[in-house]
DNA sequence: ATATAATGTGACCATATAGTCATATGACTA
DNA sequence: TAGTCATATGACTATATGGTCACATTATAT
C-alpha cells in the first residue's frame, strides 16, 4: 500500500501520478516500466516518489488491486443483479459484456490487466495477489454449480475444466474483439457474444 | 540465422549453447534472460557469442522458428495423417493430443512457446514471426470449413470466432493440464481432452 | 520568532545489461 | 618458416535501472 504522505497529497498531483503511471504500465509490462520516466512525466523528483511508495511493486500493486478494481466494480453491478434470477447463459452473457464494456471504457486499465494475466514470472505473481484475489475460475465454477442446480446445464460435464475454459475466455475474448476484430459497435459486440454463447450451448455438430 | 561460424562449430559445443539458452529462456522471459549467463553457463567467451549470433534476437528467433518447430514437426504427423479422412473430432482431437505430447516431452521448449504467446511487446512479436508464421488461426479456420463441407459441423456457426476460440485452448490447454492440474497419467488426459471436445461437440446446455 | 516535524529533491550508488573491439590463438597453405 | 585466415577472448563502453540519502524547503505549532 502507498504510504500517507501520497494519500496526504493534493488530489491533481495524486492522480497526475496515478495517470502517468497508468500510461506506462498500460504500454510496458512490469519489467520495462522504467519509475525514473514514471516521475518525469509526473514531474516529481525521483526521491518524492520513493516517499509515495515503498517500491516499484508497491505502486503497481495499487494499480492493480486499487484503482483497477475500483473501476471494475461499476461493471458488475448489472451482472450481479442478474446473478440471483436469470438463466446461466443469460448470467454469463451479462459477465461477458461486463468485461467488454470495462475495456471499451478504460482502455488503458484493460492493457494492464492483461500484462498481468500474461505476465509469467511466478514470483511476481505469486507477491501480488498473493492472498489478496481468490483463485479466478471459482467464479464460474460457482455459476456453473448453480446453473446444474437450476437444471439449465448438463449435470455431466467437467466443471472445473468448464470453468477453466470459460474463465480464460472472458479474459482474452474482450482483447480479441477490440484489438484483433477492431469491433466498435455495439450491436456487432452482441452478436459475437450470443455466437460465441450459442457455441457453448448448443455446441457446433450438425445435428442432421 | 545464426552465422556461419556457429554452425561451424563442433555438434557438441553448438549443443551445448543451445542448451544453455533453451535453459534460460525456458525460465525468463526474453527480457530477462541475461546473454551474459548463457554465456557463463556455455563456457564460452562473450565475444564468442556474437561471431555466433548477430544478435540476443537471433538467438531466441532461431530457437524458436527452427529448434522448437523441428521438434514439433515430429508430433503432427499423426494429425496430418488422421486430417485427410477422419471427421471434424477427430481431427481436432489429434491437434489436441500432439499439442499436449509435444509439451510432456519437452517442458523446457513448451516453457519458451508459452513465454512467447504470453509475451506482450508487440515490436518483438512482429521481428520474429514477421512473415514466417502465418496467422495461427488460419489452421484451424481450414480445418472448421472443411468439417462444414463434410457436413460434421452446423454450417451457422461463425467460423473466426469459433477458429479463435479453439486455438486459444489448443495452446493453453496444455499448460493447464500439466502445470495447473497436473495430470501426468495418459489415460487422464485422454479423459479430459474427450470432455472438452464434448463440450464443443454438443455444449453443455441440459436438454431435458 | 523559534523549534519541530513533514515533504521535497536530485546527485549518487551499486548493479546489470547488450554489444564491441583490439588482440591472441591456432589452423591451414605455400 | 612465414604468411594468411577464421575463430576465440574478456576487458571495456555506453546506457539504464531501482533505490538511497544528506540536505533543502515548507508547513505547523508554540
Amino acid at each position: 500500500m502507498p504510504k500517507d504522505t501520497f494519500f496526504n497529497l493534493s488530489i491533481e498531483k495524486r492522480q497526475r501520478i496515478i495517470d502517468m503511471a497508468i500510461d506506462e504500465f498500460a504500454k510496458y509490462s512490469y519489467d520495462k516500466v522504467s519509475i525514473s520516466k514514471i516521475v518525469d512525466k509526473a514531474e516529481i523528483a525521483k526521491g518524492s516518489f520513493y516517499q509515495y511508495f515503498e517500491d516499484k511493486k508497491d505502486l503497481y500493486k495499487y494499480l492493480l488491486l486499487n484503482v483497477i478494481v475500483e473501476k471494475k466494480v461499476n461493471y458488475l453491478s448489472h451482472f450481479t443483479l442478474k446473478m440471483q434470477e436469470e438463466s446461466f447463459f443469460e448470467v454469463l452473457k451479462a459477465l461477458y459484456i461486463a468485461g467488454i464494456n470495462f475495456a471499451k471504457d478504460n482502455p488503458k486499465l484493460a492493457e494492464i490487466s492483461d500484462h498481468f494475466t500474461k505476465n509469467t514470472d511466478d514470483n511476481l505473481k505469486k507477491e501480488i495477489y498473493d492472498g489478496s484475489i481468490p483463485k479466478s475460475n471459482a467464479l464460474l465454477e460457482g455459476l456453473l454449480l448453480k446453473g446444474i442446480a437450476k437444471g439449465d446445464l448438463n449435470p455431466d460435464i467437467d466443471i472445473k475444466l468448464t470453468a477453466y475454459i470459460l474463465t480464460s475466455l472472458t479474459i482474452s475474448i474482450g482483447e480479441y474483439f477490440i484489438k484483433e476484430l477492431k469491433v466498435e459497435d455495439d450491436m456487432e459486440i452482441m452478436t459475437l457474444i450470443d455466437n460465441m454463447l450459442l457455441i457453448f450451448e448448443k455446441g457446433i455438430k450438425n445435428k442432421g
